[in-house]
DNA sequence: AAGCCTTTGTGATGTGCATCACATTATATA
DNA sequence: TATATAATGTGATGCACATCACAAAGGCTT
């Protein structure tokens, strides 16, 4: 399926800036999917000559560690992923999978290539947005190893409500098992200090909903232990 | 001071591609610095406006983290550094210090924003380079929060030894200390596991000096505990 | 609604490693 | 050469959290 990308209202700000020549070789040279929640988009290992754009949805970054899986980080549309696989050994060196329904677009990697080279402000926002992904990595790294759970888990919740869904209340698209997995622990301790926020008032669980009720109190574990 | 940059040895590959014209802006806008071990090359917090390219030498990327400073990893020359502080808020967000004598090249953004969009490889090479940056740090953060120290121990000697001196035999130039900050744990925990390696003839400790006596151990212990 | 599989809650137990504490050895400085 | 300072080695102790082991509850499927 194709369509006119100048249309799109999921247009990044990239893209914003590409010439009515670059859009018309986007629209011709794409096609947009459909992913239902748990299907995978982008598979570790495999071969792939295709940049995915994420159009609407959300989806989780995650691969194979040395003793299980570890969830890298959860993505928001609209962005750009595979762009490493892309520009390496067209190999995926990690999996997407969508955690929510989800529109993808698929672009190929000659086409991609192509439009980068002749816009100038893209390939600048494709670098800017590399670059971010970078200090986010260094910074996500160095609280995930020094903080206690509760101090990780706390970052979850407050990046589910202040990144991911701009809003106090929510329903996260991922089983505890997942959360353990993007959170560095097991699936034993995400129960138990979910419990704990909900005894102390932190959160109010209703199901797989969560509604945070003092965020106060999260800065502060995510600070201290 | 200023130096003809088309016939600096330390040419990247990225600059390879580089117009004779480019080289000339090159040359004509950059300053050459001499730094030595401990220097602070990249200070975090601190406004910049310079892209740094290590010209020989090695440095360590390093950041403040919630509760103790944290070594990102340990970088070789040649290769740029602070790119994300050139295209973010000109703001840096992690230091670098250099930990063996270095010479380092300060460019200009400006000059450096011109010759990237003029030379489209030139911002490919980029590009790839940020990738493969993206990817590393992704394995590198799942490694290192699933292993457990002699494993973590083990892939920083096999790193040392294979990606920074091609040698087995090398003096790591960070003190056990820097070593913990790098690998995730104490300093005597350092300690005590290069005691072990070197008891179980693993590795040949002489002063600061390591010889690794047994690469496939080594190995064996990054995989299983 | 019955039965099955997945997800979640919660106690009991064990352990890897941080932390503390101090001895010992290198390195720098006067 | 003496003296302060930093870097290392090594034991003893404690604790955060993984792991194990079930029970309970939700969600499928037929």
């Amino acid at each position: 399926m194709q369509s006119d990308c100048k249309q799109c209202p999921f247009n990044s700000k990239a893209a914003a800036t590409l010439s009515d020549c670059s859009f018309e070789q986007l629209s011709e040279n794409h096609l947009v999917l459909s992913f239902k929640k748990g299907d995978s988009i982008i598979k570790q290992g495999m071969y792939s000559t295709n940049v995915v754009f994420l159009r609407t949805g959300l989806a989780k970054i995650h691969l194979q560690g040395p003793y299980h899986e570890q969830i890298v980080r959860v993505v928001k549309s609209p962005t750009y992923l595979g762009l490493p696989t892309t520009f390496g050994d067209k190999i995926n060196q990690y999996s997407v999978t969508a955690i929510t329904e989800a529109e993808v677009c698929f672009i190929d990697v000659h086409v991609f290539q192509k439009i980068l080279n002749e816009n100038r402000e893209f390939s600048n926002e494709i670098i800017i947005e590399l670059c971010q992904n970078e200090l986010e990595s260094f910074h996500r790294c160095a609280n995930r190893t020094q903080k206690l759970i509760r101090g990780n888990m706390a970052d979850a919740l407050l990046e589910f409500a202040d990144k991911i869904f701009i809003s106090d209340t929510f329903t996260i698209p991922l089983s505890q098992a997942e959360l353990a997995n993007l959170v560095d622990t097991s699936r034993e301790s995400v129960s138990r200090v979910l419990t704990e926020f909900d005894k102390d008032g932190i959160i109010k669980m209703t199901g797989k909903k969560i509604e945070i009720l003092n965020k106060k109190s999260l800065k502060m574990i995510s600070q201290n232990g």
